[in-house]
DNA sequence: ACAAATTTTTAGACTGGTCTAAATTTGATC
DNA sequence: GATCAAATTTAGACCAGTCTAAAAATTTGT
């Protein structure tokens, strides 16, 4: 007894399931939602109800809403197919990586359990997508991301560059016009005290100073 | 003002551009529409109102229908969408022939005129699909093909297998099962005259028979 | 503890895409 | 040319997904 989950459906866990792991907490509102899916609350209201209805999500009247293990699985699935798709369109179609996002939002949505398992291995099983975000496997684990934001390290030394906060077209073509790629090694010799900005060295080249907001959206490891 | 349209309006202007080709009719009628797309009629007429209104078919109520330059242009490049993919997924994802066609009929939807010329750049600018179908190029320009069913030669000798007229499951792994595929030269030994069979040979190997249902469903060129 | 502000739900409406049943048009036949 | 069958359209309904406006519940602040 297979239920149909729409399109549109399939929005709505994905978004529950992103802005659960946002914000840490399990439950999740109707005005987060809304705010996410540039829908009217109304609107979120009645989805909400179907998925309810449809057993892929808990939802209590006015307690916000969580999802179930199927409601979970769905929305991992999706985010798999975004970031597998994301993968193809820059490793094999040479797109950048502010390009493919909307792209992608429209891939995530096919259904073939085939493609996807076909798909993956054609890529060669990644692990990470163009933005450093972590590729759920077939059975839905996730390597669970430990790097935390640049700016929150308060000490200089070296660090690797392994992903972003923010995936605005904008923002990441600023990345790029640093010179700031996934993987670089960054050398912060400074930390600024005025206005919290960071002077940095990209890999071996000049230094430069990276504003708070820019080092408060780049998530780096101590580099071993 | 470009306006929006929606997958179920390409899949109307796809249907109307290949019953008008199959029939080689300009007019479609709505029967043949709602046949072939497993919509009432009335269903149909619904729709065609308002394809009629965006200007992308001419319609004459009761006297069927036919695309506008900007509807055939639409349709022919979903045609080339599908085609495109289903060349990815047969070359890259070593897809089997008869397992394309439905994700390619999701994947025909996606709208990117970037995604689609990479995707051609990256798969070799493919002329023709892994059924031996046409691909329209970026411009909408179609070779047409004049290879004509392997039952209308009435004659023995030497052809070249280079497309099928019936596209579903069953028949292209028939063909497999036989050991056809496009490209493969077929030596015509005899044409039976009791129930019109053609003794064949395909390649070098052992001649078998084809039966005249499957003869009339292979599209074959005389070899040269 | 209560009033005000905020959040959420309910009520009612609209669009796109579908259906069934009934009416209309076409065109074939006598 | 009138009649009848088939094709097509119209009328009226339904569902998913969206909206606005109003009502209800919850949270916040004094
Ligand atoms: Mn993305
Ligand atoms: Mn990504
Ligand atoms: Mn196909
Ligand atoms: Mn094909």
């Amino acid at each position: 007894m297979r239920v149909i989950i729409s399109l549109t459906e399939e929005n709505y866990l994905k978004a529950i399931y992103t802005l659960s792991h946002l914000f840490e907490e399990s439950e999740v509102s109707t005005n987060q939602i809304s705010d996410h899916l540039n829908n009217k609350a109304a609107t979120v209201t009645d989805m909400l109800k179907r998925l309810s209805e449809k057993k892929l999500i808990h939802y209590i009247p006015y307690q916000g809403v969580k999802l179930t293990e199927k409601g979970r699985q769905t929305a991992i699935k999706v985010v798999r197919k975004h970031r597998l798709w994301e993968v193809f369109l820059v490793d094999k179609l040479q797109f950048k990586w502010d390009e493919v996002h909307e792209i992608a939002e429209q891939l995530e949505h096919i259904n073939s359990d085939e493609l996807i398992q076909r798909l993956d291995k054609f890529l060669g099983k990644p692990k990470f997508d163009p933005h450093g975000d972590p590729i759920p496997d077939a059975n839905g684990q996730l390597n669970i991301v430990k790097a935390i934001p640049l700016n929150q390290h308060k000490i200089k030394g070296l660090f690797t560059f392994v992903g972003v906060c923010e995936h605005s077209k904008t923002f990441l073509q600023h990345l790029t016009s640093i010179g700031l790629k996934i993987g670089d090694t960054l050398k912060v010799e400074e930390i600024n005290e005025f206005d919290n900005s960071f002077k940095v060295k990209i890999n071996k080249n000049n230094s430069q100073f990276f504003s708070n907001k820019v080092a408060s959206n780049i998530l780096v490891e101590i580099k071993k």
